[in-house]
Formats: structure tokens, sequence, C-alpha cells
RNA sequence: GCCCAGGUAGUGUAGUGGCCUAUCAUGAUUGCCUGUCACGCAAUCGACUCGGAUUCGAAUUCCGACCUGGGCGCCA
């Protein structure tokens, strides 16, 4: 019966352990042999004068990262990793790995990420690579959990529609069957749809798809957004719980995966305090005046710069609420005393935008109003403004990227580092 | 889409016109070694992205293609 390599200890007399070939050290009349399961490494010693022929044969022929089922008596060994060691009495190499490898999985030489993402599957073996995945997957479950412990309905909605009823990106094309169709950008709109159909609380966490040629450290043209909708409930509701959701994140991580901080050496895992600073937009530009060079006025949207200088000042998360409604989407609510301001936010981490949100205008006359106000002709919008007039209640909401959360929580340089499988202008494969 | 920087053994690199039969590390292969833990030692193997041009001579200069990294723009 095979056991996890983190539960063999000295109070075992034997044990089985499956793994990969982390490394061999033949010393002549001994030898190591590192092996590595997703819970640890073990040493597994071989004396050989003292180990069954086999034993001897496999070690010859085994090569590293190979994976091999070791039985043998568990020895206290203060001399050896973990404090015990493996004596086999059979070692069998279940699945020979070719030579040499595409990249080193002992860490001794770097690979570059173009190099890794082609052997993600080699990559993902390195403990620091697998903590990312397993914190990544920490923080989703956090929020998963909050979702339905607040009632929330978890819904999916199409990823293959028949037009871009947002504008703004660009959408992939693809065939269905005879007609055009588009991979998704956002669930923006069957949200709100489903506004109007009574849900009040949805959230989807799914993958979004922009056809835009950038060439960043933080864009991705398949990422994963986590939505919600709620019914009555306004921006300053819904960036509660969002701002919530973000410290339920950080402090089910910060619980559950000290093994993998530890392993991406991060030694100062702060969870973030709220509520997070409510930074007006026209504060927000006065900020990026002192801080950049280059010119910037109200009404321009906030550049990469502005973002980083803001984001020096504030030291940590914080929202910008109260945008010009000019520089905002068609269905945002605008103040009803101000107009040219509208009840939008995004969410900022000092490195970059998490997520955006608003409350959404649920008035049909005054969205039509709007739509048409953005130079757009609300005639080709009848697939999204068809519910709002058969009783939409008001309702708000936001999406929030995935991979930037996970980006920013553990000061990962590229988002691609937050994805297993990148899909960029460059990559389709693997 | 614009701009910048790149492409050298499996991996990561050094090399700015001849000193290159191309550096170093890691790796792979073989041998030696009984306490390694980046084991050590010895030998061997393995590369200048592709095409064209300049030149007596090109990894190095120029042109084109392909590929990569990054900045900007675009981006609920």
């Amino acid at each position: 019966m095979r056991i996890p390599i983190n539960e063999v200890t000295p109070a075992i007399p034997s044990a089985e352990v499956c793994g990969w070939v982390h490394e061999v050290r033949d010393l002549g009349g001994l030898a190591f042999l590192l092996v590595r399961d997703r819970t640890g490494i073990i040493q597994v010693t071989i004396p050989k004068k003292k180990v069954p022929e086999p034993v001897l044969a496999a070690l010859k022929s085994v090569s590293r990262e190979s994976v091999v089922r070791v039985t043998g008596a568990v020895k206290a060994m203060e001399k050896a990793p973990g404090g015990r060691e493996l004596v086999p009495e059979s070692l069998v190499i279940v699945s020979l790995a070719e030579t040499p490898l595409p990249l080193d999985v002992s860490e001794k030489v770097p690979a570059e990420l173009d190099t890794r993402l082609d052997a993600r599957f080699l990559d993902v073996r390195r403990p620091r690579v697998a903590a990312v995945f397993e914190i990544r997957s920490a923080a989703m479950h956090a929020i998963h959990q909050y979702f339905h412990h607040e009632g929330f309905t978890a819904i999916t909605t199409p990823k293959i529609v028949a037009a871009a009823t947002e504008g703004g990106t660009e959408l992939f094309p693809i065939a269905y069957f005879d007609k055009e169709a588009f991979l998704n950008q956002s669930p923006q709109l069957y949200k709100q749809m489903m506004m109007a159909a009574g849900c009040e609380k949805v959230y989807e966490i799914g993958p979004i798809f922009r056809a835009e040629e950038h060439n960043t450290t933080k864009h991705l043209n398949e990422a994963t957004s986590i939505d919600i909708e709620v019914s009555f409930a306004d921006h300053t509701d819904v960036m509660r719980i969002l701002e919530e959701i973000i410290v339920k994140a950080y402090a089910y991580v910060y619980r559950s995966c000290p093994d993998q901080l530890a392993n991406l050496e991060i030694a100062d895992f702060a969870v973030p305090k709220a509520p997070f600073p409510r930074l007006p937009y026209a504060e927000a530009i006065e900020i990026a005046k002192k801080g950049i060079d280059e010119p910037i006025k109200y009404g321009d949207d906030i550049s990469p710069a502005a973002e980083r200088a803001i984001g020096a000042e504030m030291g940590g998360h914080y929202f910008i609420v109260d945008w010009p409604s000019e520089i905002r989407p068609y269905y945002a609510m605008h103040y009803e005393n101000d107009p040219s301001i509208c009840k939008a936010f995004d969410l900022m981490h000092p490195r970059m935008e998490l997520s955006s949100g608003a409350q959404r205008e649920h008035r049909y006359d005054k969205l039509v109003q709007q739509i048409s106000q953005k130079g757009l002709n609300p005639e080709s919008f009848e697939f999204y403004l068809r519910p709002f007039r058969y009783g939409m209640p008001p309702h708000a909401g936001w999406g929030l990227g995935a991979e930037r959360l996970v980006m920013t929580m553990l000061g990962l340089s590229n988002v691609r580092e937050a994805v297993l499988f990148p899909r960029d202008m460059h990559r389709l494969v693997p």
C-alpha cells in the first residue's frame, strides 16, 4: 500500500512510496536516490552489498524523473533529509524517463518562462511552481465557500455567443455550424439577465476571451473571471463583498498553505485589512499628476505609469470610485445629482487593476438614453435590453481577474506564471 | 498595432571581424569511490535559428524571414 512521502516516519517499520526520481548520488558501494512525490522528498539509501540484485539493476538503469516504486525499511537517520531514510527491499521502475530532460526539475540551472511553458508538465513538478497552483486552488476554494455561505447561486453562462453586446474589446470569431459566432469576453450581460430572472445573487467563475493583440506581463487572451451580480444592491454593497472576498482569500491561503508559501520563499505574506480606501477618480488624477512626468488630466484613462504612481502613494489595495461617466461603459449608473460621474469602481492593487464593477442602470429609458449617448445604436442591443422591459430590479456587480489576484498575492512577475497553460498572442500549444 | 532588446550544446550562459578546433556551469554516457545532501574525481558527448549579402576571413557587420522577452497602445 503506497503512502505519501511526508507520512513516512521512523515510527513505521516499513513503507512503500511512489514518485519521481529527483536525483541520484552514487558513491560506489553506497548510493542515494532522492524520490519526490507531491508531498515531499525522501532519501532512499542503497548499500549495494546488502540489497537484492533487482534493486541494483534498477538503480543502474534508472534516469532522473523516472517514476519508481520503492518498498523497504524506514530507518531514523539524523544525516538524512527529514531525519529518516528508506532502505529498499524492492525498487521498481514504473516509467522510465527519457534523457536528457527538456528542463532541470531540480532547479540547479534556471529555465526561461518560454522553455518552461513548452514543458509545463515537467515545470509543475518543481515544488515552487506546484505551490503557485496549490495556492490558486486554495484561494478559489475560499471564494467559492464565501459565495455559498452568503447565499449566492453559482451559474454558468454561454461562452459561445452571437455578437459583441458590450463593444470595446475584440472578440475571437468562431465557426458555429453555418453561422458566425464569438467567444464571450465577459458574462456581464448574462449575469444581468439573471437579475431579471429573479435570482438576486449570482456568481460565476469561468473563462473569458479577449482577442487583443497585447504583449504585456499582465494580459492574457484567455483568463479566468470571478463575476458576481446582486439585486437590490448598489455599488457600495458589492464593493464590501469584493474587499471581503480578497481578505478571505488571503487569510485562507495564509492559514492553509504555509508550506507552499515557504516554497515560494514568501516570508512576509500579509493579509490585507478591510475596508480598503475609497479614492475618488478626481483625487487619483491629482496624485498621478504629481507622480509622473507625462501629462494627465481629468477625463483620461489611468495609464500603467499613473497606476504605479497612485499605487505607491496608497501602499495597499484601494478602490478608485466616482469615475467620469464618459470613460465607463453605457450600463454604469450615473449619480442623480451629478450625471457626469457614475457609480463605477475599480479595485486596485498597487501594481495593477484587479477588478472593475458598478451599480448598473436598470431603468429601461435611462439605459437606452445612455447607449445613444455613447454613439451606439440601441436597436442592436435588443438582446440585452429586452429583460429590462419586464421588471428589472436595481442591481450591481463586478468581475475580478483570478490570475491577477494570484499574481499580485504571490508577487509573480508575469501573469503567465499564474496560469497552467496560458493563451497569449504567440502561444496556443500546449 | 508601434517601439526596444534578444535568438550560441538538453538547460542557463561567455564570446562585438582573425587569438573560436567557441567559454563556463549544469546535463548525458562510461569508469572509480560506503554517508552523500548542488557529493567528489577522471574521460567522453553535445551548440552559433534560417536564407541572402559584405569581407581574404562572419557566432560577431548588413538585409530579409521566423521565433522569444519587455515597454507602450488597446483592454468589463
